[in-house]
RNA sequence: GGCCCCGUUGUGUAGUGGCCUAGCACGCCGCCCUCUCAAGGCGGUAGCGCGGGUUCGAAUCCCGUCGGGGCUACCA
């Protein structure tokens, strides 16, 4: 149900993990259709049998899923230009490539790798740019049948108009290339598969691609694809519009190089497994080259697609910092109804085989009862186990973090002394038992409530940081709470 | 080497000639609150790469310079 006729296309190639800086394309994309209530497509480039793989391609699917960036044409939900897996569509390159060739925008070309690198190495040493001279474009039939004979193969060059190129990128303006700096490409490898430089401008305009935003590392690549866009229209090939383009920052990591893929922040479904809403991710990601203004980072994707300009994307790399994705990480939770906190926070309590697969009505209110004393403490949701694991915990696996101890003299009192405290109490209660323990500790004993409660908090949860102690003692239960008192004292 | 991109506090950004002795957020530091840890409140730290112009006035315009990065494949 798009309402207008743009189109855009994220096509990511499935090598190795999900990328965040990959993530942060796809939602640029996303946001730029949804604003303009454009079309989607997901599309993926598998051209390279070497480095693609299934598993990869698997993850990619699950990744977007996860992210909630749905698209309008892709896999799985298909679309009129399809099939959209680059693998599936081999023979449509194949006649292109074809085309190309008979119309004379490409050509065969019998240069071997030393030769061409020995043309590589001579103009560097004259200080030209490093390229294909194009030797090969005006081979006779017997000049090529001759090359033949001695057994060489040939790959396919695109043969470059002889002229400057100029666009207008959707973030960087006016950007111009000279003519000599853009030397003829290849198209087809020698065994036949066809390349990046092919497959995905033809794909685009097949695919009535309107606005291609991508990374800045393919921006010196944009003068070849608008030739061959130009080229591609001469032989009837898409309906003759050449995409804009816009190239989006790079996403820096660690020191002054691009995130890669060796950064353990890289990971995308590493954040899913930390516990790391979805939502917020993106939030973050969305303040990597691009800002609403008006002071708000704050932001749902409904919002931001209503509000994204690509015109306010920043044209400067950014810097990935793990510490503010998690700080806004922190937000979102805060920002979740205590409900909905509980219910993103189960499958991570099982994961720890703290909660059963189906948790138990006694689990599922503890759950409720412990969730608002932890809503505001924790910033993943995998922080759950610190924090929750000592209410799950069967009592026989409870036990103090080595970590801590309570076996001194001070803390042996005061357990002993709260213990006594406690035994009678008629209500089990937050308030009545933090009066009990305030009389027995901090008046009866003259401790300071720092240095008493500490003893007992670590009796009860078993860790030195923990949610309030009164109620945590509450939602634990009379029974259990006393036990472990009663564990923790060594006489 | 060639071509290209980028340059506001530690980080991400706001800022498009005067509202900027540069705002916000994260981080960091301190204080308050306080049973721990958070959250919250208050305060602090730190920036327009540099040099020239243009202008009454420049973070904003121009030139130069320096620095960082990318591309320069039968990867994408």
């Amino acid at each position: 149900m798009p309402s207008s006729d743009i189109r855009v296309r994220f096509c990511p190639s499935p090598t190795g993990n999900p990328h965040v800086g990959m993530a942060r394309t796809a939602l640029f994309n996303w946001a730029f259709a949804r604003h303009h209530g454009g079309t989607f497509v997901f599309r993926i480039e598998d051209t390279d049998a070497e480095r693609d793989s299934e598993d990869s391609y698997l993850m990619l699917l699950d990744a977007l899923r996860w992210l909630g960036l749905d698209w309008d044409e892709g896999p799985e939900v298909g679309g009129p230009y399809g099939p959209y897996r680059q693998s599936e569509r081999m023979d449509i390159y194949a006649d292109v490539a074809r085309g190309l060739v008979e119309a004379g925008h490409a050509y065969p070309c019998y240069c071997t790798a030393e030769e061409l690198e020995a043309e590589r190495e001579a103009a560097r040493a004259a200080g030209r740019t490093q390229g294909y001279s194009g030797r090969c474009r005006h081979l006779t039939p017997e000049q090529r049948a001759a090359f033949k004979a001695e057994g060489r193969s040939a790959v396919t060059r695109f043969a470059m108009p002889d002229q400057d190129w100029t666009w207008d990128d959707l973030v960087r303006g006016e950007l111009t290339f000279g003519r000599e700096h853009v030397p003829d490409y290849v198209i087809v490898r020698a065994n036949g598969d066809p390349l990046y430089t092919l497959v995905n401008p033809v794909d685009d305009a097949l695919m009535r691609i309107t606005h291609v935003l991508r990374g800045e590392d393919l921006l010196s690549s944009t003068p070849r694809q608008l030739a061959m866009y130009a080229a591609l229209a001469d032989i009837g090939v898409g309906d003759g519009t050449t995409p804009r383009f816009g190239h989006l920052p790079y996403v820096m990591g660690e020191g002054n190089k691009k995130l890669s893929k060796r950064d353990p922040e890289s990971a995308l479904l590493m954040y899913r497994e930390e516990g790391y809403l979805p939502e917020a991710l993106l939030n973050y990601l969305a303040l990597l080259g691009w800002s609403m203004g008006e002071d708000r980072e704050f932001f749902s994707m409904p919002q931001m697609a209503e509000a994204f300009d690509i015109s306010r994307v920043s044209p400067n790399p950014a810097r990935f910092d793990l510490k503010k994705c998690t700080a806004i990480n922190g937000d979102w939770i805060r920002s979740l109804t205590p409900e909905e906190f509980a219910e993103r926070l189960v499958p991570f309590l099982q994961r720890d085989g703290l909660l059963a697969d189906s948790p138990t009505a006694r689990q599922r209110e503890i759950l409720a009862e412990a969730v608002p004393l932890v809503q505001e403490r924790m910033e993943t949701l995998a922080q759950a186990r610190g924090m929750l694991g000592f209410l799950f915990v069967d009592p026989a696996d409870f036990a103090i973090d080595p970590e801590q101890s309570v076996a001194d003299e001070e803390s042996q009192r005061v357990l002993a002394a709260s213990l006594d405290a406690l035994t009678g109490l008629t209500e089990w209660a937050a308030e009545p038992i933090e009066q009990a323990l305030r009389g027995a500790l901090i008046e009866g004993l003259g401790l300071k409530p720092k240095v008493a409660f500490g003893a007992v908090r670590i009796a009860v949860t078993g860790r030195r940081v923990s949610p309030p102690l009164f109620e945590s003692m509450e939602i634990l239960g009379r029974e259990e709470t006393l036990r472990r008192l009663q564990a923790a004292c060594t006489g």
